[in-house]
RNA sequence: GGCGCGUUCGUCUAAUGGUUAGGACACCAGGCUUUCAAUCUGGUAAUACGGGUUCGAUUCCCGUACGCGCUACCA
């Protein structure tokens, strides 16, 4: 039987990074068994929906790479995959559980609900249905209903005994009946809950097996029950372990970022957030933990999920962003940070260039940059003295320790005379630093006060790649006149 | 409060009833280097606590502590 696994958010934010974790490792349960991954929509509680957030969550999971064989977008067989649009689904199903005795109608008002519960509360009890509705005669309840009363429907639960029910990772769990009370399974609108709808479609669409968080393993027990009302087979049921911030507690937004769109828009790569969030609570079984998706279907296995919740810690974020940036060829990359580039520029006109650079030009920055960046929003910022004509700088950045400022021009001068040597078509990286070593050598100069005070000249820039790569780029006329202004400030 | 889940370096994690408790990130030191990266070498650093079971426990059991989750006509 083809494995067949979901995600399924509400879409009343943003995804945010514990929802992708949950995303990636039902599509890669899925993937690594040549199952399918279904994306469906819950979006029953209507109070609570966000304009755009189902729209935005979808494109953010198709940026992430995460694609979905059937769901709200490409359809398929078992849809619709939109919660609010399968509510005569539900209905039925609402009636069948009814007909069968596994719910009840309950009338209680909302008023009379809040009494009991602060009742409980102040008497130090456990808040909970107190079952009024449970007992009442079936031809009284569908009188009431057919006079129009307001009642929402719940699960009648056994009294006594316990409810055994088995998570693929912590084995079997086992609650006390009498600890469980009769939530709604049908709300007075006649909307399904999230209990109720879950159950209904899990079982429709076929879904095999279900990971999620683990904030719903208080409710696992009663999820199994109804299945087990309909008489169905319940999928087997993984809850993913939470992650949390630095301080240990749930992730915000407040804490920084925590949604994917924010991680996009500061320049990390999917792969590398995908990865990063395998790692949370995964672990390949061998050494290699740089994988992209592919990589990971391969070797993939449910089996290897940790139990213990994992503290979200972005220093290995940057890592693996680094790592995947390495990884891409030039044009790629150029593409990928052609967006933060101009973003930079707009947000500092005065650095812009101007005329747009063509691609070849761009390629050969990033040529020079990709071992150092870590984010592709970083940049516009390394790589801003590519594009202006004037620097500026303070003259003392180009002294090399403790030398004397005569003594950085007179090497500069030198350098000066060694470069305007150079013909422009032997311009390039290689001839530059045959040419500049071989004039170190005899006039026995050291490279840094030599060449620190001409990278600087270049870069303006504490730190940069080197004065030769960069001179190669920046072609002969633009090197020397920048050395010649670096002469005039000294 | 009740119920449930969890606890190995700072972080993500591996391993086993007997190991010098392994790896990765971060950090520190060194090599390479004009700088910064990349890269290479090395280093610091952990089994929450208390009881059992056992020849032996980090591993199995119980308790405690701590953390987290749930306790809605939210998901």
């Amino acid at each position: 039987m083809i494995k067949r696994t979901r995600f399924s958010p509400s879409p009343t934010g943003y995804l945010h990074i514990g929802g992708l974790r949950t995303a990636l490792f039902a599509y890669l349960s899925a993937k690594s068994q040549n199952g399918r991954v279904i994306l469906r929509l819950e979006d029953t509680d209507q109070k609570r929906l966000v304009a755009d957030a189902a729209e935005k969550m979808i494109s953010i999971l198709d940026w992430c790479g995460l694609k979905f064989d059937e769901g709200p977008v490409q359809g398929g067989e078992y849809g619709p995959y939109v919660q609010s649009q399968r509510r005569e689904i539900y209905d039925r199903y609402s009636k069948e559980l009814l007909a069968k005795g596994g719910a009840y109608r309950c009338f209680c008002s909302p008023e009379r609900l809040d009494k009991l519960r602060s009742g409980q509360m102040t008497r130090r009890e456990p808040p909970r249905y107190d079952r009024a509705c449970r007992d009442l005669p079936e031809a009284e309840a569908a009188q009431r209903a057919a006079n129009g009363e307001r009642f929402v429907i719940r699960q009648k639960l056994p009294l006594t005994g316990e409810i055994r029910v088995r998570d693929e990772l912590r084995g079997e769990i086992i609650f006390s009946a009498a600890e469980l009370d009769d939530h709604v399974l049908i709300k007075s609108n006649g909307m399904p809950t999230y209990h109720f709808a879950v159950v209904v479609d899990d079982h429709l669409m076929g879904i095999s097996e279900v990971a999620r968080g683990e904030e719903w393993l208080p409710s696992f027990p009663r999820h199994i029950l109804l299945f087990q009302s309909f008489g169905w087979t319940p999928p087997k049921f993984l809850h993913l372990p939470l992650i949390l911030n630095k301080s240990g507690g749930k992730l915000s937004k407040r804490q920084g970022d925590v949604s994917v769109e924010d991680f996009k828009n500061n320049g990390y790569l999917p792969e590398a957030l995908l990865n990063f969030c395998a790692l949370l609570g995964w672990h390949p079984r061998t050494d290699n933990e740089i994988l992209d998706l592919a990589e990971l279907i391969k070797v993939f296995q449910v089996k290897d999920i940790g139990v213990s919740p994992a503290v979200f810690e972005d220093s290995k974020l940057d890592y693996l962003n680094g790592s995947f940036i390495r990884r891409k060829a030039a044009a790629e990359l150029v593409g990928l940070c052609l967006p933060f580039w101009q973003k930079f520029w707009d947000k500092h006109p005065e650095k812009a260039p101007a005329k747009a650079p063509d691609k070849i030009y761009l390629e050969k920055i990033i040529l020079l940059e990709k071992d150092r960046l870590k984010k592709l929003s970083e940049i516009g910022e390394r790589t801003d003295f590519f594009f202006q004509t004037e620097l500026s700088y303070d003259p003392k950045m180009l002294i090399w320790k403790n030398f004397l400022p005569a003594s950085i021009k007179a090497n500069l001068q030198k350098i000066f005379h060694w470069l305007s040597a150079v013909n422009e078509d032997d311009w390039n990286e290689k001839k530059l630093e045959e040419v500049v070593s071989e004039g170190l050598k005899t006039d026995k100069l050291g490279t840094g006060e030599c060449l620190w005070p001409l990278r600087v000249s270049l870069t303006a820039q504490q730190a940069s790649p080197g004065p030769y790569q960069i001179a190669a780029i920046l072609g002969k006329n633009l090197s020397l006149k920048r050395v010649a202004d670096a002469i005039k400030k000294l």
